[in-house]
Order: C-alpha cells, then sequence, then structure tokens
DNA sequence: GACCCTAATTTTGAATGCAAAATGGCTGTC
DNA sequence: GACAGCCATTTTGCATTCAAAATTAGGGTC
C-alpha cells in the first residue's frame, strides 16, 4: 500500500508546515522526492483532499488548504465538541489502567510545568488528550479526532503561551484528571470543552485576521502577467 | 475530477446496500458499468477507505465494510455527540430563516406522523437533522457529519418503528424545535444527544447480535476448499 | 512599451501496460 | 475420496504513456 507511505509523509510535511498554505503541491517533485510514480502519489492526494488538508482544482492540481481564522474556528468547535464527548465516554468505558497511565502521564507534565519546560509540556499534553480519546474504545471517535487534531495542529504557528494562560490550563488538567478518576463524565466533558475553547481564543487573540480569502488566483483572468503576482503567498497573516 | 463521481457512486451503491458490507469490489466489473478506467476507480476506493466505507486488504484488493454492532454503537455514539454540538452552534449562528425553515420542515413532519405515513415522515426527519448541523456554518462539521450519517444509514435495515417510540421521537422533535426557536443551547443540545439515543437503542433492540466478527477469511489459510466457504457472507446477521 | 494573439512547453487527468501476488484448477499420491 | 503440489488465469499494485488543458514564451501590432 504505496499510497498510505505517501499519506503519511504528506501530512507530517503540511502538518510541519514544511508546504505552507496556499501553495502549489508539485507532483512531480514530489514523486522524485518519495521515490514513486504519479500514480500513488495522486491516489493520496485523492485521500488528502477528502480529509480536508489540500484541495484539488479542477486541471489546476493540488494545493495546500488554506487556514482562515474562520477554518481554525470551526476546527476548534469540533476538536471541543469531540473532546468533551470523548471525555463522557472514556469515564463510560476506559479502563482503570488507563486511567492510571492518564495520571501518569499527567505527573509527568506537572513536572514539566513545575520548571516550566514548554518543550516538554506540549508533547505530554498532547498525549493526554489522545490518551482520553483512545480511552474510549471508540475507533470511530479515535480516527476522526486523529484527523480534526492533526489538521488544528497544522496551525501551531508557535504561539508563546503566557504564564497565566499556563497556569490555567494547568489547572484545567488537574480537573480533567479528577473528574475522570471519579469518573464524572459529565464534569469532565464540561472542562474539556471549556479547555479547547481557552486554547482556541487564546489562538485567536494571539493574532489572526478574520479576513482572509484570496479563494484562488482566477486563473487566465490576469492582466498584468508579472512574474509571480501571488507568489505562493502563505495564508494566515498575522495582523500588526 | 472523474475519481469524485466514482466516489458519489459508489458511496450510493453501498449505502443503499446493493452491495452488502464484506463482500468484494470488483473493480474490473465497477470500471464497465461506471465506465472509467482503473485510475480514477482505484482512487476513489482509497478515498472510500480512508472515509471508513470499505477497507483494502494489501494484494488481496477491498471489501465493503462490515457493519459490527459495535461498529454501529461507535457511529451512533459519535453522531450523538456531533449533532450535540451542532444543535448548540445552530443557536449561537443559526440565522432567523434557516431556524423558520426548520420549523416549516417540522411542520410538514408533523404531518406525516399525524397520519403515520412513515414513508413520508422519514426523509422530513433526516432533513431537519441536517438542516440543524448545517445552521451551524460550521463546514468541518457539516462534512463530518454527512460522512458519519451516511455511515450509519448504510445500516438501515428498516426498523418497522414501533408506534410509543414513534410518539417519543415526535415529542422529542417538538422539543428540538422548541429549544432551537429559545436558542437555548444547553437544552437543544441534550435532547439531541438523548433524541439519537433513543434511536440507538431501538436499533440495538431491533437485534444485533454483539458477536460479529470474521475479521476476513485467513487467505490461504483455508483448510477444506469448499466451494463457497464464505458466500459473500453480509454481516450484520439477525439474532433469531 | 503595452497589449493581444499564437505556438511551444509543462502539467494535469485518465488509460494502458507490466510485473508480482493471489486465486482457481488440475493432476498425482496416498 | 482427501490432500498436497504444480501450473494457468485472474487480480492487484504501480509505472508508464497519451491526450487535453493550462502555463509560458515569443512575435506582431498599435
Amino acid at each position: 500500500m504505496l499510497h498510505e507511505e505517501v499519506v503519511a509523509r504528506l501530512r507530517e510535511k503540511l502538518i510541519d508546515g514544511v508546504m505552507p498554505p496556499g501553495s502549489r503541491v508539485p507532483e512531480k517533485e514530489l514523486c522524485a522526492e518519495f521515490g514513486v510514480s504519479r500514480t500513488p502519489l495522486r491516489e493520496a492526494l485523492k485521500v488528502m483532499a477528502s480529509e480536508g488538508y489540500i484541495v484539488l482544482l479542477p486541471n489546476r492540481g493540488a494545493r495546500v488548504a488554506k487556514m482562515t481564522a474562520r477554518n481554525l474556528e470551526e476546527l476548534f468547535e469540533v476538536c471541543g465538541g469531540m473532546e468533551a464527548l470523548a471525555g463522557e465516554l472514556a469515564c463510560q468505558h476506559g479502563t482503570d489502567a488507563e486511567i492510571a497511565e492518564i495520571e501518569a502521564l499527567h505527573d509527568r507534565m506537572a513536572e514539566f510545568y513545575a520548571v516550566r519546560d514548554l518543550a516538554g509540556y506540549y508533547p505530554l499534553n498532547r498525549a493526554i488528550h489522545e490518551a482520553i480519546v483512545r480511552a474510549t474504545h471508540n475507533a470511530v471517535l479515535i480516527n476522526l479526532y486523529e484527523n480534526v487534531s492533526a489538521r488544528i495542529r497544522r496551525a501551531r504557528f508557535v504561539v508563546p503561551m503566557p504564564p497565566d494562560h499556563w497556569r490555567l490550563a494547568m489547572a484545567e488538567h488537574e480537573a480533567i484528571l479528577n473528574a475522570l478518576q471519579r469518573r464524572d463524565a459529565v464534569m469532565l466533558s464540561s472542562i474539556l470543552k471549556t479547555h479547547l475553547r481557552n486554547k482556541c481564543e487564546q489562538v485567536e487573540r494571539a493574532g489572526f485576521a478574520e479576513s482572509d480569502e484570496t479563494p484562488t488566483p482566477p486563473a487566465a483572468a490576469r492582466k498584468t502577467p508579472v512574474k509571480k503576482p501571488q507568489p505562493e503567498q502563505s495564508d494566515m497573516e498575522r495582523v500588526p
């Protein structure tokens, strides 16, 4: 299954921001880079398109999907809904071992917080949320969450978390763990939704214009054929 | 974009149960049927696989994804979470016109209920739920909901709804409309989650064993090569 | 020099071709 | 008759090829 390999690698490239939003997806170069022919690459592109990572323009190839502020907001809304659901289901279906594992992750994360090590904190934060989702034992949810959270991660223009936000996030995580251990589905669900909303607002305040559009250079409808009318412009421009 | 056409047509075939779960996906025949070559068909298969409709077995082709009772339960859980989220967001972001449209759909549905016309009732029921999701103005959610609800629809072994359940569903729909009109996000969210849970339980009680497995005929590991060891068996067998 | 029209080149979308794997059928053995 | 082994056929996965569309480059006109 060559195309799956390509999907995985391409997805990484997109999430890591190697290919900026709005940029063309050069089939030929990617084929060379991955050492595959166009067939599996194009299969991968179709899959990525259906997952919302890229956009296919008829006869004009693929472009990395743009990330507008609105789109990010939508992703946060959905992700929040999924996490809330996950919290509820994890309380119902999670095993004690899984909860213990989450507790262990939490404790390790708390240590990183204690020394204010953001680079160590983040992966554990993510691991906790993923572990909660896995604890639902709901394969459908696990899959969809992976998709949505990856698309959000694609926008991780590293926001340098302000100390008070971080403190709040950490306090929420204490509450998350607590609710999970008590298997308080309603509480956990509610906290998780708030938790993500805080993150979302933080990101929004970190500075993105609502404006972003530029649907696509209108093809052959250009007048002055400047060398680069829209030089692979990356979307998500910050506001000053 | 030929493959999209194929995806659409294939999806219909799967949802309508023309191709039973677990059955092989015959590339050649489908190519002939759709009048396309294998390339776009295979692209479509990759997409459908990533959407959970079919399963790709390395070197053994594609099979229609089975629908186990557990899988259906998972889909209901996720769908419920999405509808709850949709209700909340629709209260926040829905326009008055959209709510009015939902009211109109509701009234038409109520008429079908009054004369106990299930065939007329169902499409409107579906239309209402879809309209609520659309009223969120959240494109991500709309897409994911479409996927999940279609996968559920694939299992619509027409359960002849018992009268009291129908009455309950109709009462819930009254409450749904009411909450929406009052833009009571918390209430609407809660009702929608319950609403779907009722449907789910109803389906479960309608008769599906939890057993279903049969991961895949273990390929060349069969002993007695009976003509048809697993004659394209459809999963989701009912319990007597 | 700006503009428009046409020809060469590149890129895209889909069909075809080809090697490897799997399937099915056949025979031979016990 | 059951079973293993071998070969023909089909199916699968991917590479390659081909036609159509888009992009680019060039040349003429004003």
